[in-house]
DNA sequence: TATCGTAGAGAACGAACGTTCTCTCCGCTA
DNA sequence: TAGCGGAGAGAACGTTCGTTCTCTACGATA
């Protein structure tokens, strides 16, 4: 097995079983196991547990705002993207094996022993606020960044609530709150009100 | 020693070294030096590490609503209560030991493996929804069900937010948007648009 | 004073942790 | 075919975990 490969698989198994039941719960060796990766070449890919916890983040990262991004892409008019971020969080909301946000619960298992993962939860926290930033500014809004500051707030208080709750309905909750801060701020979208849009299609294309 | 001075120093041993630590980086040895309460006295009052953690978030649902409350009851006008609510996040989240949501980070560490811990979390939540849906109630808001969603959302969006940053400077990005949303339902306090509140006392008596 | 119940100190238990080491096997070269 | 390097399997290391047990000391009662 090569090493690309083997860290892929490494990784793979670290993201399924860290995010489902929380960096400290699993061990080295169920991730062994999981990978089908040696111990031995698992310490050679990662030199220690908290270089995979970092890892594992940093790729979540990445896939994650891809996702995200590609979602709201998707959205043809400017003014309607920043909404559509909601509309991508009921969705992810919604699949089974959702718990929640990965870099909100590692900061809170290890954030307070690991300089690397805090600061891999806070890359991850400032991109996505920099992506809504991006969003804002090109949809118009009247100051982008106090804009972005509270969208940031917003969506992560959809999140753990979702998680909490374990209903995805708090996607379309925080979704009337964006809308209204959206409005506020000036940028108005062709289907601002939000809510009833999970009767049916979206009035614009989504594909 | 009673057994009722050993569940509190044991409970306050508990709450300084769970929350500032994580639990499951805290033992239950290092909780005994902590409390000074013996192993057998502890497993007395505790039947496992579990129920102390239970009974740990349990007690500080209590303590910490009850803070709230009462810096929230000093607001003379109801109108002007639910912002008052970030005001205090404020102040908490400059507290040193400040290090987030209790709750959220022991749901993202045993939310997954045990059932006592996610409900002691789900109650704490939903308590506070029903907390600040008196309040948007007394203020006169006019959708005050999804009002307090839109809030408690805005809530721990904030307490995250803060968590992950280190500064307390997202209970004002909150509150801002937390006015908005309040303005949108018709609540319009003396103080709605709060930002520069930081600048000197608030114009209401605070005492 | 002799006895008893209880409490504290901390040793001890088995399991699991992160990490390293040993052993064996296999594919390559001379 | 003999020898070598690297890889996988998994035993083993030392530590720490949650929990239980042992031993000693002490205060109350007769």
């Amino acid at each position: 097995m090569e090493d690309i490969e083997a860290e892929g698989r490494l990784l793979d198994a670290a993201e399924v079983l860290f995010y489902g039941h929380g960096v400290q719960a699993v061990g080295m060796d169920r991730i062994r196991a999981a990978s089908g990766v040696s111990l031995k070449r698992l310490y050679q890919c990662f030199a220690s547990k908290e270089e995979l916890v970092e890892a594992y983040l940093r790729r979540r990262d990445r896939r994650w705002r891809g996702a995200l991004a590609t979602r709201v892409a998707a959205e043809q008019s400017a003014a309607d993207r920043p909404l559509a971020v909601f509309d991508w969080l009921e969705e992810w909301f919604g699949e089974p094996d959702f718990r929640g946000c990965a870099f909100l619960n590692a900061f809170g298992e290890m954030g307070a022993g690991s300089a690397a993962v805090a600061d891999a939860v806070r890359d991850h926290k400032a991109e996505v606020r920099g992506y809504l930033l991006g969003l804002v500014r090109d949809a118009g809004a009247a100051d982008p960044e106090a804009l972005a500051d509270q969208l940031a707030v917003i969506v992560d208080g959809a999140i753990t609530t979702a998680a909490v709750t374990g209903a995805p309905g708090a996607a379309g909750r925080a979704r009337s709150a964006a809308a209204v801060v959206l409005a506020a701020a000036g940028v108005t979208g062709g289907n601002t009100e939000g809510r009833e849009r999970s009767r049916g299609k979206r009035n614009r294309a989504t594909g």
